[in-house]
DNA sequence: CCCTGATTCGC
DNA sequence: GCGAATCAGG
């Protein structure tokens, strides 16, 4: 296989928009991860958080410390001519929001969705057993102190544009249909995004599909279609 | 083990 | 330019 164009403009968006080596290879078949790997790197792409090159500390740790205040040591680094970013600089600390690859297709019921806030119930502080074997707390245990309230939304913008229409993962809640639609990793790839049925965690249609009643053997129907449109063939 | 991206180096 | 082999962290 070769580098042509289309290809190489696939690579770049899924690269860019989050996917990774072996998903992109995957998609784009007929190459490695390796070549994905080597391709972006001759594209001038990469800059992504790489597991192996996670850490770059200055020091801190090492230097137990020194005798004296260090005279303020400022790592003279005003090298900057050297190789400038293209893209953004430092991403801070938040990569581009990963693929929802792992995307699961059936998620239990009770599964939350990104936005539960986990708010710790404060135990009442217990001062004494009273007669009967009852718990008896103190007056001014009454009230719990207020748990400060957790921040919310850590979540990073849309990656990309081409499913900003579309119920992306990030957009999943109690509320809404979680039926996937197409295949993760693939841009179109979003989820159903009705109201669910109450209760669960799919839409009216998708819990017909979801949950089917057992038939003794024998007596089986055909499968009715999967999420993701079947297993995918390679 | 699995995964990830980075790098090297022969082709 | 390409990508398998290798490295190294999670």
């Amino acid at each position: 296989m070769s580098w042509t164009e289309e290809r190489i403009e696939k690579l770049t968006k899924m690269w860019e928009g989050g996917s990774t080596a072996s998903q992109i290879a995957e998609e784009l078949g007929g190459v490695s991860r390796n070549a994905v790997i080597g391709k972006a790197h001759r594209l001038g792409l990469k800059a992504r958080p790489s597991p192996v090159k996670a850490n770059e500390k200055p020091d801190a740790a090492a230097a137990p410390a020194p005798k004296v205040a260090k005279p303020a040591a400022p790592p003279p680094e005003p090298k900057v001519a050297a190789a400038p970013r293209p893209v953004a600089p430092a991403a801070p600390v938040t990569p581009p929001a990963p693929a929802p690859r792992a995307a699961a297709p059936a998620p239990a019921p009770e599964a939350k969705a990104a936005g539960d806030a986990p708010t710790p119930a404060p135990q009442p502080r217990i001062v004494s057993v009273g007669p009967g074997g009852f718990l008896r707390q103190g007056p001014g245990d009454q009230q719990a102190p207020i748990p400060p309230a957790p921040p919310r939304r850590l979540v990073p913008a849309r990656p990309s544009p081409e499913i900003a229409d579309k119920t992306s993962l990030l957009d999943l809640n109690d509320r809404i249909c979680r039926w996937p639609m197409g295949h993760p990793g693939e841009p179109d790839f979003h989820f159903c995004g009705e109201k669910v049925n109450p209760g669960f965690p799919y839409c009216v249609e998708h819990c017909g599909r979801a949950y089917q009643a057992q038939l003794p053997r024998g007596h089986r129907r055909p499968p009715p279609p999967m999420p993701f449109g079947g297993p995918r063939v390679r």
